[in-house]
DNA sequence: ATTGGCACTCGGTCGCTTCGAGTGCCAATA
DNA sequence: TATTGGCACTCGAAGCGACCGAGTGCCAAT
C-alpha cells in the first residue's frame, strides 16, 4: 500500500467515524483538502476496496471502511491525542475522592471512562492468585458465627462471614487462626489447597471436628478472594449512538454483553495474550504531564479488537479497546471499552492508557508505604 | 361506572396488555366472548372516553387504557395469579443456595424479579437506622491500617476499612473499640452523633489526639452502615417490548433511569407512604403454600404508580410497582418492579408480593438463631 | 499518471392510491 | 328504552412511481 493510499483510507476513516455515513470521493477532496482530484481518489478508492479495505453498501453510494480498513487504521495511523493536565487532573480526583476501598479504585476508574468516551467500559477486578497470604484472623461475632479477615501481600483486605460450631469460644478460633496463619502464610493463594489448609488441623491441639469446619470455611473465603469480578459501566450510553438506531441490533448487543462470564473469559483471553507479547500494539507512552511521573514500567500496553475479531457472539460489529492494568507487582487486571466499530480510537486509547496509568498510580497511593515496602525488596 | 362498563374496560385493558395494538369493538368482541354486540360496545366505550378511560391514538382506530383506565384496572377489576409451589421452590432455592452474605439476599431478589418479569426490578439495601449497634471491634491489620468490624442487633455485620495513627499498637486498639462499645452499645444507629462517639475518648486513659482519629473513622463506618445503597436489573428486558421500538424512547428512559440517586429517592418517598396507610392497595395475602407458613405480620402491601403519576421525569410511560420489605423489626427496605405501562399488573403484583415474602423469610432463615432471639422480646 | 467530463445507479423522499380496521350515527327491533 | 345491524366516513399503513442527488465507473484529453 502506497503512501497516497494510507492518506486517503485515513482520511474515509476519519470521515465516516465522524459522520456515521458512507463516503464519496468529492466529499472527500473538499473536507479534507487533499491534493488530489476526486477522479483520481475514485481510482484509488477502488482499488482499496479490491484489496477489501473498504466497501460499498450499494453501488451508487460511498465507501465505509471494513474491518481490515479500521485494522490498518489502527496499526498504522493512529494518532494518539495527549490527555490535558486539565483531564489528568480530573480524574485523579475523581480516582481518589473519598476513596475507602482499593476495591472501588477499579469500579471508579470504569464509571470514569464510560463517561469520558460514551461507550461501555468493562473492567475485571484485581486478580490476586499471584499474591500471597500475609495474615488471617476469625473474629467471633457470636457463638456459632465469625468473621475472617484474609491479609493479603500489597496490603489488600478481604473478608467474609462464616459460620462456626456454637462451642467453640473466642481463645479456641484464635488458637485455629493462627494455626492457620503458621501454616499458609507467604503461600501464593494459588497454591491454598484444602490439602494444605488442613495440614494446620494438627497444630491447634483440638478436637478435629471442631477445626475442620473453620478450616474449610477458612478456605473457602480464601478461594472467593480469587474471584475475578467483572463490572461495566456505560449501557445507556450505547444507545446515543446511530448504529443503534435499530433496535433489534442494540437488543442483540445487550443480550451479549449480558452474558458476564462470557465477557469476562474473554478479556481474560485478551490479558494472556497480552502479557504473551503477542499484542498487536505495545508501548505507548505519556509525557504529558509532570505531576505523575510515570516510573519506568508504567508503559501502558493495549489491544484492540476489531469487528469479526472479537470471539463473542452478537458484538460483530463492535470493537473492543482493552489494556491490563498493575498494581504492585503480582496483581493485575483488565480493563477495556466497548463501543461501535466506527469509533475514535485514537481517543479511546490515550483515555484506556491514561486511565489506566492513573489506576495504578492511585492504588500505589492507596496502599501507600506497604507497597513502598514491597518495592524495595 | 357500572357493571357492564367496567367488564368492557377490563376486557379492553386485557387485551391492550396482550397485543399493544389500540383494540376496536369487534374484535373485542370476537376475543373475548363478551354477550353484547360490537355497536353496544362502541357505545360504551364512546362513553369510557368520554369519561377519560380510553384514549385514541387518532379518530378512526381503537381504544387504548389511559393511566386512569390502568388506574381503575388495578383499583377494582385485578385478579392476582397464585404463585405455583414449584416457582416458590424455585425462588427459595435461587435466594438462598450458596449464599454467604445476607447483603447479597436482596441482589438476588432483584436478580430474581427481572428474570421473571422480563421488566427493570429495583431494589434499595436495607435500612439499618432503627437497628441498633451490638458490638464494634477494631482489628490491625499493620501499623497505620485497620479493620472496624460492626455488628447490629439482628446480627448484620458490617465493616471498613480505617487508616489509623502509625503508633497506635493492638492492645490500645482494643483499648478505644472497648470504650466506644461501652458507650455506644444498644444505641439506635440514628441516634449516634459525631458527639456521642466523642465522650468516648476520656475513658480510654490515651492521648486525645491518639483516639480522636479513630474515633472520626469508626462514626463514618457506622454512619456509611446507614447508607442505602441501589440495585437494578434487567435494564436490558425493555427493549424487548414494543414500546421501546422507538430508540429515542428508550434513550430517554434510560437516561432517567441512570439518575440513580433520584429513583432512589422517589422509591424512599414510596415507602413513606406506604408506612403511613395512605397506600391505596394493602392486605395482598398468600395462602398458596404450605412449605412457607407465612406469620401474620407477613401480609404484603404493594403500591402501584401508573405513567404521570410517576414523579420522575422521563418515565412518564411507564409504570412502577413497590412493595416494603422487612427483615425482623427493625429493619426494612424496599423492592419493586419498572415497566411499560402496558404491564401485566396482576401477575407483576403476585410476583412482587412473592418476592417480598420469600425475601422476608430467607433473612429469616439466614440469621437463624439470632433472629429468633430478637423475637421472644 | 492525473484529470475533467459524462452517462449511469440506486437509495431516499414525496405524493398518490388503495386497503382495511376502526369509528359515529341512525333507523329498526325486542 | 336499550340493543343491534347497517352504512358512510376516517385515517394510518402499505404499496407504487417519479424525481432528486450524491455517488460511481469509464474514457478521452492533458
Amino acid at each position: 500500500m502506497d503512501d497516497r493510499k494510507r492518506q486517503i483510507l485515513k482520511a474515509i476513516v476519519d470521515d465516516y467515524v465522524e459522520t456515521a455515513e458512507p463516503v464519496g470521493s468529492k466529499t472527500l477532496v473538499e473536507r479534507h483538502s487533499l491534493q488530489f482530484s476526486s477522479a483520481t481518489i475514485r481510482h484509488e478508492m477502488a482499488e482499496l476496496e479490491e484489496m477489501g479495505y473498504l466497501e460499498k453498501p450499494h453501488t451508487s453510494a460511498g465507501r465505509m471502511p471494513s474491518d481490515k480498513g479500521y485494522r490498518a487504521y489502527v496499526d498504522n495511523m493512529l494518532s494518539l491525542p495527549e490527555i490535558s493536565p486539565h483531564e489528568a487532573l480530573d480524574i485523579q480526583r475523581f480516582l481518589l475522592e473519598n476513596l475507602d476501598e482499593a476495591r472501588e479504585l477499579i469500579v471508579r476508574a470504569a464509571e470514569y471512562l464510560a463517561g469520558k468516551t460514551n461507550y461501555l467500559s468493562v473492567a475485571l477486578s484485581p486478580q490476586y492468585s499471584d499474591s500471597s497470604l500475609e495474615q488471617i484472623k476469625i473474629l467471633m461475632i457470636e457463638p456459632g458465627r465469625a468473621i475472617v479477615v484474609l491479609v493479603l501481600s500489597a496490603g489488600v483486605v478481604h473478608d467474609r462471614l462464616i459460620r462456626i460450631p456454637a462451642m467453640l469460644d473466642e481463645n479456641q478460633l484464635d488458637q485455629i487462626a493462627r494455626a492457620v496463619e503458621r501454616c499458609l502464610a507467604g503461600k501464593k493463594l494459588d497454591d491454598i489447597t484444602l490439602v494444605t489448609i488442613s495440614s494446620a488441623a494438627d497444630d491447634t491441639g483440638l478436637p478435629e471436628a471442631l477445626v475442620n469446619q473453620v478450616l474449610y470455611e477458612a478456605y473457602v473465603a480464601i478461594k472467593q478472594t480469587e474471584k475475578i469480578e467483572i463490572y461495566m459501566d456505560g449501557k445507556y450510553h450505547l444507545l446515543k449512538h446511530p448504529e443503534f438506531r435499530d433496535v433489534d441490533r442494540a437488543n442483540r448487543f445487550y443480550q451479549a454483553v449480558h452474558q458476564e462470564n462470557m465477557v469476562a473469559g474473554y478479556m481474560m483471553e485478551m490479558k494472556q495474550e497480552l502479557e504473551e507479547k503477542k499484542a498487536e500494539y505495545c508501548g505507548f507512552e505519556f509525557d504529558c504531564l509532570e505531576t505523575l511521573p510515570a516510573p519506568p514500567e508504567a508503559k501502558a500496553s493495549y489491544m484492540v479488537r476489531i469487528g469479526q475479531e472479537i470471539a463473542l457472539d452478537g458484538m460483530e460489529d463492535m470493537s473492543f479497546v482493552s489494556t491490563t492494568y498493575r498494581i504492585g507487582r503480582y496483581i493485575s487486571g483488565q480493563i477495556g471499552v466497548i463501543g461501535p466499530k466506527r469509533m475514535q480510537y485514537g481517543n479511546i486509547i490515550s483515555q484506556i492508557s491514561f486511565v489506566n496509568k492513573a489506576l495504578t498510580e492511585a492504588a500505589d497511593e492507596h496502599y501507600g508505604r506497604t507497597h513502598a515496602d514491597e518495592r524495595k525488596e
